[in-house]
DNA sequence: TCGTGATTTCACGAATTATCGAATTGGGGA
DNA sequence: TCCCCAATTCGATAATTCGTGAAATCACGA
């Protein structure tokens, strides 16, 4: 993962909405949950919705699929997966990363 | 971790300059950086630099110190793992995560 | 004490982001 | 076909963020 990806990953995540909305599509699961469910458990007016979830989508974090006339919204775990490996490896200062507990990062990899 | 701030270390390192000013700090160890060094190497305003090291240290991201006439910056490891640790957390749909080897993250916990 | 170098704080404009209501698109079902 | 329903797009506005130069602060050495 580049910084630029990264820094637009942290951008998508670094909003309360956004953060919220995205746990939810994680705790749902691969199929993920229509845009409508995620209006009702945010609270926030559809538009404003729309708005953070193309965000997040824009940001390869949760992938959009229509199911009748419906639309789902599912998380994208390599996306996250990477962003953490990203921060992982810049996490340590040589020494190893003695925070996050059964992550073995031993290198310091600046590009 | 609470969501509140995980939100704030995100939108801290969701910036180009302040993530590669991160980057700077802890490719520098727990030394640090002197604020002089960092503006150097980021190549931006002096005044720009210390409002984004400002957020990054409002954020819990780092630790300022005076050293004799100058200002370093250590990076804290502690928030960063714990940022990881809260991404982890949330990474996992219940079939572990795959994406982040070594990790063993299993509960997908949301509070 | 006085000057000097290192940083931060202040003030301000430009750009971006967030939110909402209204209007619009896109698919079913009667 | 015609009508809903789900969701997005549009337009406007408020709020926040970013970048910069000028001024203030702070600590050291002569």
């Amino acid at each position: 993962m580049e910084g630029q990806s990264a820094v637009r990953i942290l951008g998508a995540l670094a909003q309360e909405h956004r953060l919220a909305a995205f746990r939810l599509l994680v705790r749902a699961g691969r199929e993920g949950m229509a845009a409508g469910e995620i209006v009702a458990a945010l609270d926030i007016a559809p538009s404003s919705a729309s708005f953070h979830l193309a965000q997040l989508v824009n940001a390869g974090l949760a992938i959009q699929s229509r199911h009748g006339r419906s639309i789902r919204y599912a998380p994208n775990y390599t996306a996250m997966g990477e962003l953490v490996g990203y921060l992982v490896d810049n996490c340590s200062g040589g020494k190893g990363c003695g925070e996050v507990p059964g992550c073995g990062a031993e290198a310091p990899a600046l590009p």
